[in-house]
DNA sequence: TGAATAGTGTCTGTGAGACAATATTAT
DNA sequence: ATAATATTGTCTCACAGACACTATTCA
């Protein structure tokens, strides 16, 4: 141990270390929805994340996160920001900040540190046609007790995932992500979406953060749906609408979507 | 927006972003205990954290969290336990990841970015002597509406600490949190020690997280003071009893401290 | 004996899970 | 009429808050 901070520095000097890069990497989260042809049904929905294909060396032609440089004069919230920005048009999308990860191998070129973020976006509000190189896919995840699977499909990819969990911590169930299988994806970045849906999931049940997904006015049972995919199950209706119950608004306005009773559109409600 | 990826990389080359530097603070807790005079009362016990106090430039003289910088190849979780080695002589301590902060102007010589680590540890396995320019400081928090206040005392000097919060988030409760009064301490460690003890207290309701802050036996009596700490209210014993009941585990050793009915020992009970 | 902590019993209210029942629409 | 969704009612069970009560020790 050192007695004092002059020996401890004098271990540690900053000279002794070389600078080194940070990058941003942004889990960007909506839902999409598919068209029914039964006309009574409801159009079912999808979680779905923004992925973005790579044309340059490391990891060409693989998908990845959108992302990039943080620049040695910007605000380390600025650099999301200003990709979200790039990506989607948008500026006022809810952005957190997720993990930081620093794995001496991240990067094949050099050390590359990145602070990954997560964005939750309204599909409806993104007029602009994507990138050609971006493209929307639909993430079904199924986890047991050992590992996650996590299946992204665009309509023409299928990407499979699979992400074996230990437990690391016994006090705090935290668990330490392994990728077992991955063909498809850049960088680290199929643990980035494993630990960002994960936040996803357990934040919904003590948040109101669902609602960043939704647009202005929306049915309970759109809602519930939303609810639905992100948790991966199904919700019973009464327990639902309880716990909902305070956090939204009934307005006049009406949808009427098809051979079944209209349904009242709600807005979220600010406290 | 960007409709090509090389349009993107074109407008973000890496090579337009100078390298800095990233270093780790760890905010490392504990729980003290002050020796009572009466010899029937339990030994009062106080929420503690452990600083250092600087003697170089920038901010000489000023009180800081443990840290120092990340090595180009080391692994970035391996820097806080390299500090907390060094600081504890201790190796199995609980570490997590609380936040990367990246401030411009965070440090006045330089871009710095630093990610924090909170760590949790049983004072009674530090036998070794602090370093002269270590110090335990009891904190007590006080929290309301708009602002917290944190006083640290190390018996010597006291250090108070106001920051103000600002709801940055309406769906999630997020606030963000800016410093009113700190004269005490260095660059932006007030903030980490917010941020940190406001997440241990939201983890103390939802894991067994406290238990890496005990020793091996306990009374119950003891623990629920760790709690009531943390959490910086008193409890009621059967409603505490009922929820760690299933956590612990009852030993036939007893302990005897004073005027009063002795105390049977418990473990922590792994699953 | 009294002050202090250890430990248990129990009542009450809240809230989630579960299931049942009613309402309304387009074809 | 029927299939589908919308919406509400209500029973039960688990559990946290609150308060009361008993047990045990040392000076």
């Amino acid at each position: 141990m050192y007695k004092t901070e002059e020996e401890f520095l004098k271990a540690y000097n900053p000279d002794d270390y070389e600078k080194l890069s940070l990058t941003t990497d942004i889990l960007i989260c909506s839902v999409s929805s598919e068209e029914e042809e039964n006309y009574r049904k409801l159009s079912k929905k999808y979680f779905s994340i923004l992925l973005v294909k790579r044309d340059n060396y490391p990891f060409k032609d693989k998908w990845c996160l959108p992302g990039g440089f943080v620049g040695i004069d910007e605000e380390l919230e600025d650099a999301p920001k200003r990709i979200l920005a790039a990506e989607t048009n948008l500026h006022d999308i809810y952005l957190e900040q997720l993990y930081t990860y620093g794995g001496v191998n991240r990067d094949p070129r050099m050390r590359v540190i990145s602070t990954s973020y997560i964005a939750l976006v309204d599909k409806n509000r993104l007029k602009d046609k994507l990138a050609d190189n971006a493209s929307w896919f639909n993430a079904t995840v199924l986890e047991d007790e050992n590992e996650i699977h996590i299946t992204l499909d665009n309509g023409k990819e299928i990407i499979p995932l699979v992400i074996k969990k230990t437990l690391k911590d016994q006090t705090t169930d935290r668990y330490k992500y392994t990728v077992v299988k991955n063909d498809d994806l850049a960088f680290d970045h199929a643990l980035v979406i494993a630990t960002g849906i994960s936040r996803l999931k357990n934040k919904v049940g003590y948040t109101d953060i669902v609602f960043n997904m939704m647009p202005e006015y929306f049915t309970l049972g759109e809602l519930q749906q939303v609810y639905e995919v992100i948790l991966g199950k199904k919700l019973l209706d009464p327990a639902f609408r309880r716990i909902i119950a305070n956090k939204v608004e009934k307005t006049k306005k009406v949808r009427n979507t098809g051979g079944h009773r209209p349904s009242y559109l709600f807005k979220y409600k600010n406290k």
